[in-house]
DNA sequence: GTAATAGTGTCTATCAGACACTATTCA
DNA sequence: TGAATAGTGTCTGATAGACACTATTAC
């Protein structure tokens, strides 16, 4: 899609200084949300209302409101909490992926977040441009079936990323609701990693990097002896091990 | 600075499905250009030949070609080609920054690259929108002195990302020419870090994530031991450590 | 008491780093 | 031979992980 002729452009390099005339690229902002439920590590998907795509299945996201946004993270939380009603989950840049032929629209960029968050605090919303939303499983790098623009390739970017953080941070406990156990813990932790831990070597890992603490006189109750609760000491904090978890 | 009264912008939002006249925020691609020197880590800063900030330094940048540039690394490499004459080095994403104040002209993205490259292979050059290009050497998270928009800033998130991936990877490699010894690359991680490593220990981590080979006959000599002169096996793989280096 | 899970202590095989040693060149 | 750096071998203190143990509740 070639908006401009060489020429023409040089023309319009000429005066950027001045007015900024140059040519821009489309730019929207879209979430990979990770919660953990029963069926293991999902991703919430966006069935999309409008063309381009319409009808396919997308990550959620959104124009920048120049007139409303202070920056992409505000307008990253604004999307989050449109699609989820979430307001401060943990919310990580994880890059833009920006091309000539992604959108048939033209040259366009894709600013990606990933949140993850509690199942629990989740209520699903839709309107806009997008008619449902809905939660996928994660199976292997991706989803089942595919997805609009290049967000299947984002989407993998994303789960790469999270992948590699389970092994060597403390970023797992934001899968967790606000309380939780060491044992609760361990078992996000083991889930992710698709393989089992050692209870001593894990409880020593997690006490090292001191994140977080007991809620005094909280436990958790069950047949069985109660379980101490727990809670991130600084919410915005990921301590990293220097060696696997 | 306010272009659209909320108004306006919900009647553009109405049409973004069809022609996407929404408004949309320029865009750079801004480049944190990293070399070893004698005189230890260095970036290269260009000066401002032109509004706003004119006259103060900057992270060396351009914009997006959309109808030359094929994709955002594309942009990149044509930036890093135009400053240093440098074809193929290591590019990484950093991230992008985004907000409504950055840039008087407007709400503006900042994409920005790193790239490592050996000093050896630079030839300076400027123009354009840059008067002049200068190497400066990075104290503590920064260079001396401020720099335009919220390039400190951007810069100091470059060498964070520097920093950790010196620890835990094989990207240092990338500031050496094509051929190096194994006392270099040690050098190279060691002026990184700031502490001495130890020999034996040093060339067993290198040894077991194999991703340089030796050049069959090729030697560096001196008046001493010649040394093993090795390469990259694969450019473009870099491999992670599971401990610190 | 039993069942079930929480939480702690100990022991050992492994290995990173300290250090010393040998190797190979030039002058 | 001496100087200088390349490259290798060995030993030890630290520790990750395996495993067993104790603790505390419901019933």
């Amino acid at each position: 899609m070639k908006l401009y002729t060489k020429a023409k452009r040089r023309y319009i390099y000429g005066m950027e200084n001045s007015e900024n005339s140059y040519p821009r690229p489309i730019v929207s902002v879209d979430l990979a949300i990770f919660a953990l439920t029963a069926a293991g590590l999902e991703v919430l998907l966006a069935q999309r209302g409008a063309r381009p795509f319409e009808g396919d299945w997308a990550l959620p996201g959104g124009w920048i409101h120049v007139d409303e946004d202070d920056d992409l993270e505000a307008a990253a939380r604004r999307v989050l909490n449109l699609k989820t009603g979430i307001v401060a989950p943990y919310l990580e840049q994880v890059g833009v992926s920006g091309d000539a032929k992604r959108d048939p629209r033209g040259w366009s960029l894709s600013v990606t977040y990933m949140a993850l968050i509690s199942p629990d605090d989740v209520t699903l919303r839709h309107g806009g441009n997008m008619t449902e939303a809905a939660w996928r499983p994660i199976i292997a790098d991706g989803v089942d079936g595919p997805l609009a623009f290049d967000h299947a390739a984002i989407l993998k970017t994303a789960i790469t990323r999270l992948r590699s953080k389970v092994e060597y941070s403390t970023l797992p406990v934001h899968l967790l609701p606000h309380a939780f156990t060491l044992s609760e813990l361990q078992m996000v932790y083991e889930r992710l990693l698709g393989r089992s831990l050692d209870k001593s070597a894990f409880r020593k890992r997690i006490a090292e990097v001191d994140f977080i603490e007991p809620i005094e006189g909280e436990m958790r109750r069950a047949s069985n002896r109660p379980a101490q609760l727990y809670r991130l000491k600084q919410v915005h904090a990921t301590v990293f091990f220097d060696r696997t978890i």
